[in-house]
DNA sequence: TTGTAAATGAGAATCACTTGCAATTATAGC
DNA sequence: GCTATAATTGCAAGTGATTCTCATTTACAA
């Protein structure tokens, strides 16, 4: 009896409040991680057995088109999403170890919103993402 | 007998110079634009006509992992590629009339800078591309 | 010229995701 | 609480981009 953001908003948007949807907002909610398709469905299989990756995969389109998950690429092939922060940041991604550094650079805001004045441009996505060693994977490989 | 920047390098780093490498160097230094692979191979097909796109998929990785080309990801489903310049710059692409804008922006390559040192990372690659609406493609949708 | 390891072509395979469709189910109205 | 119905789901097949396998070809050092 949790009235979670999520599912108000969803609901209040005229999609039905389903199970599965239930279940993998649950799972958003609850994660500090940044997860994957298939790591959602599998933490969400838990409390849904019968749930499919395709309801996975179609709850996340529904829950990101609405602005209540962002979808990130962290330099693997497939995407990561979260529940979107009140305050926007970027990730930087250790090739080393997986770790995920969250980091917010407001002068790159600024640029951006330069760029789209001095341009006229209306931006409607921004993709910034950074992979390399973290310090400690840097300390561990000699250099 | 041109002695093609790339080519050289390849030729130095012990890579054999065939013909198909040697077609999809030249295509991708002549464009301008930024081709994906499939453009890339069409291209390539019209002087290389046995040219299989997995070459050109084999090719294109030989010359990224080199730092030769860049790979960049402008908003569609796959990877389009360049030839790396000399100033580092970024993209925008338009949703509209799917023109991609280049810009460069200073303060993002010092903001990335900063968060290296003050986090100790070692940054390896940077994706950094943005979508929306051009001026001229905001000014068709009447806003 | 020749030996050999690198590179290629063709097509199968993979990976992440999407779609078609019949069966289920949430929910508005009675 | 029932019922109708349109949204949603599960499953499996489909896609699109990219990678891999393997037999054949080829670059190039000797």
């Amino acid at each position: 009896m949790k009235p979670s953001p999520l599912i108000t908003a969803l609901q209040a948007s005229g999609h039905r409040i389903t199970r599965q949807r239930r279940v993998v907002l649950e799972v958003l909610e609850e994660s500090q991680e940044h997860l994957d398709a298939e790591s959602l469905y599998q933490k969400a299989r838990q409390r849904a057995p019968r749930i499919s990756l395709a309801t996975v995969y179609r709850t996340v389109a529904v829950l990101k088109q609405m602005g209540l998950i962002a979808e990130y690429s962290l330099g693997e092939e497939h995407g990561h999403f979260e529940t979107v922060p009140e305050t926007p940041h970027y990730h930087f991604t250790c090739i080393g170890c997986g770790q995920v550094v969250e980091f917010d650079t407001p002068q790159v805001a600024v640029a951006i919103q330069e760029l789209a004045e001095r341009e006229g441009l209306e931006i409607c996505t921004v993709q910034f993402s950074l992979t390399g060693y973290c310090a400690c994977c840097r300390a561990g490989r000699g250099r």
